[in-house]
DNA sequence: CCAGGAAATAGCGTATACATTATTCTGAGG
DNA sequence: CCTCAGAATAATGTATACGCTATTTCCTGG
């Protein structure tokens, strides 16, 4: 057997806030959350938990617990003899995730407005804004999906309630497989850079209503297209 | 490297219900979180791994697989060498969850409207608003509280999208103890039960606006009465 | 009496062992 | 050739083992 000896990892990191420590569990976590989220475990596949372990060179326990962490967040299921299994998503899931994510990131919009946030407060977004601004020009779609979602985060993180942004996250990461593989088939996302735009001005502003309606109607219509695309495609188990 | 091949999805298996199946997990779980609700662990509590398997009839393994569920819930949190810990809720962390349910619940409401169901689909509903009603006469608060966490409940069952319904109960989960507590501190909840009514009356109405109005509402003023009284007693720690 | 450091302790993170049981395989009977 | 009971297999759920290290205890020197 490979006992692998956990290599010293001194970690000078001081870690005076909640750190991920670094442990086993948290290495296989992120690592099967990557692959997932990759589209390299694709969806409905399914993996025993020994195959896992042995892929990370690590004892079926710590795999387990990586496990039960992404099973609470909707990323895979736990079928009792056949392993791990990432769920697929079908165009009602995405509807279903979707509406959530809409009233959670308008509400943060809502909120970040209500503050009347400086510029400088909300760097983060506008810098993801222009990113995205700049790829869409050159036509970089990943690069401008990228930002996008890092728009989003921000939006989250920035909004002041930790709670909803976990919760948002969490949601988002389920639909991201699928954002991802339509990507190419939508069409060019101009109408999302123009809401973007919006949104920081009425963030601005301080004008709450209208942020929330702005955003608000933007991932409605951004959960249209998508599930449009779902099924138009017969895309039921992304 | 252990190239696996992709099992060719047989799977004729049409799971029927996820099932909570009976395993040592399961049931550690659940006797864990209801002396949570229960408030026999009171915030800010910890209790050691081992501990806790003992006093559960079973060895760690189980214990802290159910461990890792109730930290993704909010509910725990684990500390390196001390075990679980209750996670003691603030005012700023009640306003959190009650922002968070507020949104959903809302637009609970507002879907349900919007399926325009008979009375017939909402009893569950309906009766916990009349047991409600009746606790109220007799003066039952602990009746009344668990009539109304039924009807909030059962609201977002038959909403009819199952994560937002799963997100919002789990949040309210977190809130629970809180709410207990503060029972015999607020005034009676005479409104509440107005507000019920009327939410049940706009359902029934197919007036989805209305209904997501009267909730939304609903929730911020208990959200306002309840993040109130934690403050005026200073209870800071809940 | 207090400070500081060595030694002891304890609890966890991880690996391993093992019994249970669902699934698959095998073979005999129809 | 197909069906079905029983054996074989495999993967899990749980228990146990064990080393590492944060914490505590204890002791010595100031």
């Amino acid at each position: 057997m490979p006992a692998k000896t956990a290599s010293p990892e001194k970690s000078p990191r001081s870690s005076p806030r909640s750190s991920p420590r670094d442990t086993l569990v948290e290495r296989a976590y992120q690592a099967i959350k990557r692959q997932i989220m990759d589209n390299t475990y694709t969806p409905g596949r399914q993996v025993l938990e020994q195959d896992l372990a042995l892929e990370l060179g690590m004892s079926r326990t710590p795999v387990r617990e990586a496990l039960i962490r992404l099973e609470r967040e909707g990323l895979v299921e736990i079928v009792p003899r056949r392993g791990m299994r990432v769920v697929p998503i079908s165009p009602g899931d995405m509807r279903e995730i979707y509406e959530v994510i809409t009233c959670l990131e308008a509400r943060a919009a809502e909120r970040l407005a209500e503050r009347k946030p400086t510029r400088a407060e909300i760097r983060p977004m506008i810098e993801a804004m222009e990113t995205m601004e700049h790829a869409l020009a050159e036509e970089d779609l990943e690069g401008w999906a990228a930002a996008d979602a890092r728009f989003h985060g921000y939006l989250l993180e920035l909004c002041g309630n930790r709670r909803l942004a976990l919760t948002a996250a969490t949601l988002a990461d389920q639909a991201h497989r699928a954002r991802m593989v339509t990507l190419h088939m939508r069409p060019s996302p101009v109408r999302s850079n123009r809401d973007h735009r919006a949104l920081v001005d009425a963030v601005l502003a301080g004008e709450a209503r209208r942020a929330y309606e702005i955003h608000y109607a933007h991932r409605r219509r951004a959960m249209e297209l998508l599930t449009d695309i779902l099924r138009r495609y017969d895309l039921s188990r992304l």
